[in-house]
DNA sequence: CAATCCTGTAACTATAATAGTTACAACGGG
DNA sequence: CCCGTTGTAACTATTATAGTTACAGGATTG
């Protein structure tokens, strides 16, 4: 399974778009909601503001969401955490002298590809403000 | 990114589906082919056996499959070695105090489910020949 | 029946990913 | 100037994964 950053990103994202009081919303604050360390909320927070998606201001408590939540789909949030874009590894270097060996490797990549397609779809078509409406 | 055994595990069956030598089949002729230690090979084929997808006798090289390569989907292998059933790990005990921390976790649940399902459906569409197709 | 090759499995080790933690420099508001 | 905050680096702890060693027991062959 993949690690719980995605999940984390969402509930950060979805805090910032939720209170209104901006000076509550500390990485303190928002560690307490997640059940994490504040530096661990930086540190995503960090990733996000790269990514675009947020600005905040060193030495400021508050954090801006930079793209309104109607258009901001999970995919757009699964590409800031830089999610990795394979759900399946493939394992090194098998046998090129056995057919299988030789070839299994492009066939899974294949395989995985059109799975990785449907989840991207599924991903692409939910936006942060469904997850707020679902929140209420 | 979820681990090889996936692969490992189509690649091994791919294997003892296309070799007609059954005395040549060892765990570490596959091994050889796999790249990977025997030992991981046998592991792997025990899991596969407990799960009714081939045979084999103790002592004796070879295995047999128990299934069609035709009837038999990746979906079924994937099951056959457990493999997660949720792509994402949601973060433990967001505070409940919290609007978002309260009904994050059954939310999230519910958009990775819908990624799941999006997935099974392309395992289930595709089946162990159609990868023999592939690697001829 | 002894030698040999194989499977099945337990137990240990090595490596890497992930998250948590400590520490501290720099910024801003009161 | 003081305090609370952000931004980051560095270290640690935990866990998952795969690789490895070791060995008991079945089957074949001479």
């Amino acid at each position: 399974m993949v690690n719980s950053r995605f999940s984390v990103a969402i509930h950060i994202l979805s805090l910032i778009a939720t209170t209104s009081d901006k000076s509550q919303l500390t990485s303190e604050y928002i560690a307490g909601s997640v059940n994490t360390n504040p530096v661990v909320v930086r540190r995503m927070i960090g990733v996000l503001k790269k990514a675009g998606l947020l600005t905040s201001q060193s030495g400021i408590a508050g954090y801006d969401l930079l793209v309104e939540p109607k258009d901001l789909t999970l995919l757009a949030i699964y590409h800031a955490i830089d999610g990795p874009e394979q759900l399946f590894a493939i394992h090194d270097e098998p046998n090129p002298a056995c057919t299988v060996g030789q070839k299994i490797q492009r066939t899974l990549e294949g395989v995985y590809t059109s799975v990785w397609h449907a989840m991207e779809e599924q991903l692409q078509a939910q936006t942060l403000q469904d997850v707020l409406d679902q929140l209420r």
